[in-house]
RNA sequence: GGGAUCUUAGCUCAGCUGGGAGAGCAUCUGCCUUACAAGCAGAGGGUCAUAGGUUCGAGCCCUAUAGGUCCCACCA
């Protein structure tokens, strides 16, 4: 005998036990295999700053559940897991550890502040990948990377200098977004816009006369919504096709306090519809300002410090920080009478995703990648279907950006990260970009080398991951045989920063796409439809929830109800509800592995299957298919569904009740056995289907109730057995389930309308048999619940229309007109007539309409003809019922 | 300004290529029945946002309207 089962699910004793199982068992890992056919999910690697939150127990567990699905269809199935080494964040979370202590990241130096980093890295830098554990993900972590291993770093290096050397990365002054706080540009993707209640000043300018002084007389008016700017003014620009501003064409207007005279140039930019058809232009602090000065040619005057104050150009403001200045010059313009008025204004402002700081626009000399071809192979990837997106509205959203795109700014003034491999000779400004520091400068011959002090963004190594996690820049046999890899599971949040650049850097650097498919989830949101957040405190801990209910009703709430991309609501019912889900298939469970006892139950078993075990077994066979085609389909929340239904209302609320009779009737040993293969036959298949989702209490209970060791993790997925289709049966149920709802309560009396008290007649023509049922001693619930029983030898009496179910050696027959309502049965059946009747028709029609049998694809009309046929044939039943019903 | 998406039972949400309106929770009734009260047997509850249209047939497709959410762009 197996061992006990104790009485109620306990997911703690077990989860930590059976993971390190898999372990020891080296289940996880994958090697190239030349017979196998592949299956490759490389994770989003979380930053090594990061706690495990709902969303990646979202997205892991998606994962899982697709790689554990296709290493039991038999692939060879790889999650590549890592982290990510996110430099902003880190950087960010080691300043403020070094603030604690007193220190800034200058005292330590570049090397020094790298050192506390990578001390940082090691602390905690795991911590996540122990979270991830908890959560049963099966990566193979033998293979576990980081962005910045030695491998990555080769990876990232190499691509910047082909892409270097092919021209698509280059160095040059642009326009960027300056974080203030955290001192380096950002890319356009990192810049968050917020709305923000602001003000609309509204300021004048003198124009110039001719002698070259300021008018006292006339001005040119115009409203800004960031007046210390106007330090930086360059020019004032109106649209060429405003008559108002005609006369001004050639003329200038005087910059007030810097005290000079900038020209009035003309720009379609202009919106003449717009305030005064006015606008200030600042080259150097707004993004289309230095559009409209690089096709006029204006000076750029640069009116900031890296900290956001204002730097000498900016005369008596200098040192004052941005905000303080803007009210600084307020007040001097309307001390000057140059203020017109002040407006109240809400305006998009652009911060920082990580520190929501106000971004500056600034002219830096940063690193650029050329977007326009590399952008191409990817728009047409998923154009042509080559990479599929999922759900394909997603496509709007990737081609909205990559329609849009522009360079991107990978440069950042940072120093944890991958430090940008270009060399600046000192004699001479030459610069060197190679993986190592030349030894001599190949224009002066020189050796005064110093590398570039800038980092990477992130997203430039991530963009990498699919391959170089297979050891890409190497020629890795797992490179050929794992790459392209197959699904990447993510958030819909992240298309741009992730999605786009793997995407088109798999096509640049392997010539291939990284991966067929990306399946994406949504948000996890707090109960009230909230964002999860850590200023709010709204966050609920995953770790919290497998320590109360176990990893496996944490995964199957996330799973259930979910529709990829869509957000879904955190919900503290539905985690209860899954538990108990857990707890019904435990109890089932250990129902079975009692009743198995010590009993050897034999193959041959099969050859005495009765109706009820036919029942299921077909049942289970749909299942099977149905299952397996939503997951082939990434339908995950409509699989998981079906498995429930199936354990928790056909499993164990009829199977398991209709069998206990034969399971307690040691007379008939086929019976009982037969009963017993199927309940374990059944139960096992269904543990596989549901393995994906609960690994763990599958995998507790398929040991168990087998008495073996061997995994349900490495066990086959189940397929559809022809052997077990047995319509006749699925009907029979059926309809004898339909027959007896309602009455299983009879034995209480309650509830149960009179007419509906079942008259049971058994049949059977064997002698011992009629004996256990006149005595009452076999079990069943339409048995128990009936208001009499008839034990007979012969059909004789019984009308035709009873419904019919075979226990052991006997046949059950409840008549109809016992059980049902008569006269409410005919008109339902009468209904139901009248429907099948208009479908035969519409489906005749539409067959014998000719544009639809030619045009219509050939499945549609096959498709048409079998309901033709099935509807034909359950007209003659219902109307057989219709006659049998007098 | 452009786009996406949602509006289905009291609540939270599924509903795959048009053909049966569903789940969990909540509510009501009755049950401690030897797998399970983390349970069992039942019941009630929906004009599928509104108005049109296509179709033999619409929760699903089209158009418009209202309201919500999100993304992108951003006019000083």
């Amino acid at each position: 005998m197996g061992k006990e089962m104790a009485k109620n699910y306990d997911p703690r004793e077990m989860e930590d036990r059976i993971y390190q199982k898999w372990l020891d068992k080296k289940y996880f890992h994958a090697e190239v295999d030349p017979d196998k056919k592949p299956f490759t999910i490389v994770i989003p690697p979380p930053n090594i700053t990061g706690q495990l939150h709902m969303g990646h127990a979202l997205d892991n567990t998606m994962q899982d559940i697709l790689i554990r699905f296709k290493r039991m269809q038999g692939y060879n199935a790889l999650w590549q897991p890592g982290t990510d080494h996110a430099s902003i964040a880190t950087e960010v979370r080691i300043i403020n550890k070094l603030k604690e202590e007193g220190i800034s990241k200058e005292d330590l130096g570049r090397e020094g502040f790298l050192e506390r980093a990578w001390d940082w890295r090691r602390e905690y830098g795991g911590r996540i990948i122990q979270q991830l554990k908890k959560l049963g993900s099966s990566c193979d972590w033998d293979r576990e990377r980081f962005t910045m291993d030695e491998g990555c770093n080769k990876a990232v290096t190499k691509v910047f200098c082909k892409m270097h050397e092919k021209g698509w990365i280059y160095k040059g002054s642009r326009i960027i977004n300056w974080c203030p706080v955290c001192n380096t540009s950002i890319s356009d993707a990192e810049v968050e816009y917020e709305e923000q209640a602001g003000h609309l000043w509204h300021i004048s300018y003198p124009l110039v006369e001719e002698d070259g002084t300021p008018s006292k007389t006339d001005f040119l008016t115009f409203a800004t919504t960031r007046p210390e700017t106007m330090l930086g003014d360059t020019a004032v620009a109106v649209n060429p096709a405003d008559e108002r501003y005609t006369y001004l064409h050639g003329r200038s207007v005087w910059l007030p306090i810097v005290n000079k005279a900038i020209p009035v140039v003309e720009d379609e930019y202009v919106d003449m519809e717009f305030g005064t058809g006015v606008v200030k232009i600042t080259p150097a602090h707004d993004p289309n300002d230095f559009e409209v000065g690089k096709r006029h040619n204006l000076p750029e005057v640069n009116i900031m410090n890296d900290d956001a104050t204002i730097n000498e150009n900016g005369g008596k403001y200098a040192g004052m920080d941005r905000y303080e200045a803007r009210k600084a010059i307020v007040e001097e313009l309307k001390s000057q009478g140059l203020l017109v008025k002040i407006e109240d204004y809400s305006h998009n402002v652009g911060t920082h995703d990580r520190c929501h700081t106000t971004v500056e626009p600034m002219i830096k000399k940063q690193w650029f990648v050329k977007m326009d071809e590399l952008i191409k192979p990817a728009v047409k990837a998923v154009k042509e279907g080559d990479i599929r997106l999922v759900p394909p509205r997603m496509e709007k959203t990737y081609f909205n950006w990559t329609d849009n795109i522009r360079d991107w700014c990978i440069s950042r003034q940072l120093w944890w990260g991958h430090r940008i491999p270009a060399y600046y000779c000192q004699d001479c400004g030459e610069i060197v970009v190679a993986d190592k520091a030349p030894s001599v400068c190949p224009k002066c011959g020189k050796d005064h080398f110093v590398q570039d002090e800038d980092t990477l963004d992130t997203w430039f190594s991530s963009a990498l991951w699919p391959f170089s996690t297979l050891g890409w820049p190497e020629e890795t046999e797992d490179l050929k045989y794992f790459y392209p890899t197959d699904v990447l599971v993510t958030g819909y949040d992240i298309i741009f920063f992730w999605v786009i650049r793997m995407i088109f850097s798999g096509y640049e650097q392997m010539g291939d796409k990284p991966f067929h498919t990306v399946l994406f989830h949504g948000l996890v949101r707090d109960e009230q439809g909230r964002k999860m957040s850590k200023s709010l405190g709204n966050g609920v801990d995953p770790l919290e929830i497998i320590e109360k209910y176990g990893a496996d009703a944490l995964r199957l709430m996330l799973i259930t109800g979910n529709a990829p991309g869509n957000d879904m609501r955190f919900s503290i019912a539905r985690i209860e509800n899954s538990r108990n889900f857990a707890n019904k298939v435990w109890n089932a469970s250990r129902f079975i592995q009692m009743n198995m006892k010590d009993d050897e139950i034999p193959d041959s078993a099969k050859e005495h299957l009765e109706s009820a075990d036919r029942w299921i077994l077909s049942k289970l066979n749909r299942l099977i298919g149905d299952v397996t085609e939503n997951m082939e389909k990434y339908e995950m929340g409509i699989a998981v569904q079906k498995v429930y239904d199936f354990i928790w209302e056909e499993f164990c609320d009829w199977y398991i009740e209709m069998v206990k009779p034969r399971l307690y009737n040691n007379d008939n040993a086929d019976s009982r056995m037969a009963a017993l293969w199927t309940l374990r036959y059944v139960l096992c298949e269904a543990l596989r289907l549901l393995h994906p989702f609960m690994p763990f209490i599958t995998e507790e209970i398929f040991t168990t109730i087998q008495n073996r060791e061997e995994s349900i993790m490495i066990s086959a997925w189940p397929t559809v057995k022809k052997e077990f289709d047995f319509a006749q049966e699925e009907r029979a149920i059926e309809l004898m389930k339909e027959a007896i709802r309602g009455i299983r309560n009879v034995r209480t009396g309650m509830n149960v309308p009179p007419s509906r008290k079942a008259l049971v007649y058994v049949v059977s023509d064997k002698a011992d048999i009629r004996d256990i049922f006149d005595k009452g001693k076999l079990f069943f619930a339409p048995l128990a619940y009936a208001s009499e029983v008839k034990v007979q030898d012969t059909k004789d009496g019984i009308e035709d229309n009873a419904v019919s179910v075979v226990i052991s050696d006997a046949t059950l027959y409840l008549p109809f007109a016992d059980l049902v309502d008569l006269a409410a049965e005919k008109e339902r059946l009468e209904g139901e007539k009248k429907k099948l009747t208009a479908e035969i028709e519409r489906a005749r029609g539409m067959l014998a309409n000719e544009r639809f049998v030619s045009k219509a694809p050939a499945d549609k009309v096959q498709a048409e003809k079998d309901k033709l046929a099935k509807y034909t044939q359950m007209l003659a039943q219902v109307e057989g019922q219709i006659k049998a019903l007098g």
